[in-house]
DNA sequence: TTGTAAGCGTTATCAT
DNA sequence: ATGATAACGCTTACAA
């Protein structure tokens, strides 16, 4: 920390009171002279006077800052919420204090201690962006009897506890595609979809797949149990392969085995939807290897409109989860909560259809 | 900000003064009797005291927040370093906080205004990740004054200020694209790059074109001036063009373009190195589309080692820049200072040759 | 071993 | 319109 120039170094370069200097600082115009101020802050200046904004906090308990939690998802595409919550959030003065920002999926008590300590610092909110919901409670409760606002960005329509949340509407996500697939003519649509996707929580798996089944019945489609396959990737391979093959990767190539099975089946599907563009990229290479032409006779939708998917050929259609504007969303209902308006228990995510060439030609 | 239970509650419950409270709390084992100890301890659980960091860094000046400012960069490949940087941080006790989140170049205030911010809040020290260096120089100076340790990461050798900085060395990637190349017996080297890549800055630029013209003259390859397209790529371009295209799009198009120049040339190279990965994908594209063979013919390279690189056809060699590890360096580095011990002024970010099929089949 | 008291840099209340 | 003074919650000499 810097030495710090103090308001009452300034007080008394200016012949004034702190008090005073408290006053301009803070704007209130009316309650000193126009004179006085231009002399006090000339010497603010000249001092390069800076406040120390933690005393302030500990006097007005306003912090301005808001604490951010990512778990289980903290990958490259996901960081983008970050993007969208800090932009809302620095345009009120607010910043953003990162708390564990993990990969993996956190023990409980991680968590606990990720919350515990930004409630520590004082944080004025807490936006816990989580993949997981079993242990959700646990470490919420510490939150939610602390009294400050908190809000949740994940997956799943978290009933067990009551807090705003912004809901990454997967199930919306399987409707939609199946909708696409439907309004191009395909009757025949098989699932890929992974119980253990180093990066995707099991809920984000059970979402997608409501989702697909949901759209299914909707549009009236057949629900054929051979055209379901949930694969397990296992991550505990050998050093060798891990290393070999990147997450991505990994994922690629599971899509790969799983349509290859589908596409021995004596009927084959006209669409398949995964449950990520990860694994629809191997799904490509299999339908591909099999000599059969996208998307006339199998067409191929992902999720979360991963970056290669614009640039593999054919580019993948996906759903684009918006992950900025979930950020935004995040930061904005924290906004509400701290302004004391009340906000929607649940804000949808948008979820919108890229289209691209493995769909439509 | 939650109501707070305060080291005086704990104190007066357990019956003892907020001094032992204290103590008890930094670990002063010795200083204070098992028993009474024991019942504080019990007491702050039944009472679930948190600590206050922000009045103990009133007192001790030391916040453990490192501040950090991404500006110019600020893209999905880029926020890796967060991960690298935040994990060492948090073994230490450090949190981080955010200022500015910027993906556009921010105005010269802008810079200053977010140092501003993190010196007001007390960080211990500031990490600043920036593209540019014209500007640097003021914004640095306030930090620098204030004497809180500063790191810098960035694309280009900052020699007007001395700063600690993790140096992210695009002329060792352009060295060690062309050595590859070299070792794969290919002579004639092009050259893609762009004047304004919505991304990178103009510093990034003239590093790797330093770098490929460098590595030409030492493995005393011919230096072509026809091979070496730098072209414009035009952001400005009508909002309907700017929705068709994402920035990632915009470069590739570009890529493509240049490539299809430099493939009218009489003479032509069997090999390429393009400024960035999204510009090689549009290169592929035209190298195919000439009905030319990756790599036989003409081999490509790019910089970045995006995503998509491993997932198209055929995969796109690449420079890794493992920017997690350069945050990991930063945080390293930050972590001596603020121990108090030497550093040394330029470490060199990790740079690595990822092969696939676009240089080797 | 424990308590007392001063101080960190603000802001807010109440005087003047 | 300005100033004196008391918090805010903690740490840390120093005293007991």
């Amino acid at each position: 920390m810097s030495k710090q120039i103090t308001s009452e170094m300034v007080a008394k370069k200016a012949g004034v009171s702190r008090a005073t200097v408290s006053l301009i600082l803070n704007g209130h115009l009316n309650r000193v002279g126009d004179e006085t101020r231009k002399r006090v802050l000339k010497v603010m200046d000249e001092l390069e006077y800076r406040p120390n904004l933690l005393a302030r906090t500990m006097k007005t308990k306003r912090s301005q800052i808001i604490g951010i939690i990512v778990e289980g998802i903290a990958e490259g595409w996901f960081t983008k919420i970050f993007f969208g919550a800090e932009e809302e959030l620095r345009k009120k003065g607010y910043q953003l204090l990162l708390s564990s920002l993990l990969f993996q999926k956190s023990s409980d008590k991680n968590l606990c201690d990720a919350v515990e300590l930004l409630l520590s610092r004082q944080v004025d909110g807490i936006i816990l962006i989580t993949s997981s919901i079993d242990r959700e409670i646990t470490p919420l409760k510490s939150i939610i009897s602390s009294e400050i606002p908190l809000i949740l960005v994940n997956f799943y329509p978290t009933k067990e506890v009551q807090v705003p949340k912004i809901y990454l509407d997967y199930v919306e996500a399987g409707k939609i595609s199946i909708q696409h697939f439907h309004s191009l003519g395909k009757r025949k649509i098989a699932y890929i979809g992974t119980d253990n996707l180093a990066n995707l929580s099991s809920n984000m798996r059970k979402e997608v797949l409501r989702g697909y089944k949901k759209g299914l019945k909707e549009f009236g489609l057949p629900y054929i149990p051979e055209f379901i396959k949930i694969k397990e990737v296992n991550i505990d391979s050998s050093p060798r392969e891990r290393l070999k093959f990147s997450k991505g990767r990994l994922s690629c190539e599971m899509g790969k085995k799983a349509m290859e099975e589908i596409l021995t089946l004596s009927e084959r599907p006209d669409a398949v939807y995964c449950m990520h563009d990860h694994i629809a990229y191997g799904a490509i290479a299999a339908i591909q290897a099999e000599g059969l032409k996208i998307p006339e006779e199998v067409a191929v939708i992902g999720n979360n409109n991963l970056e290669p998917s614009e640039f593999i050929v054919p580019g993948l259609t996906s759903i684009d989860m918006q992950l900025d504007r979930c950020g935004y969303l995040a930061a904005r209902s924290m906004l509400k909560l701290l302004e004391g308006e009340e906000v929607e228990m649940e804000v949808l995510g948008p979820v919108s259809l890229v289209v691209r060439s493995s769909t439509v030609i």
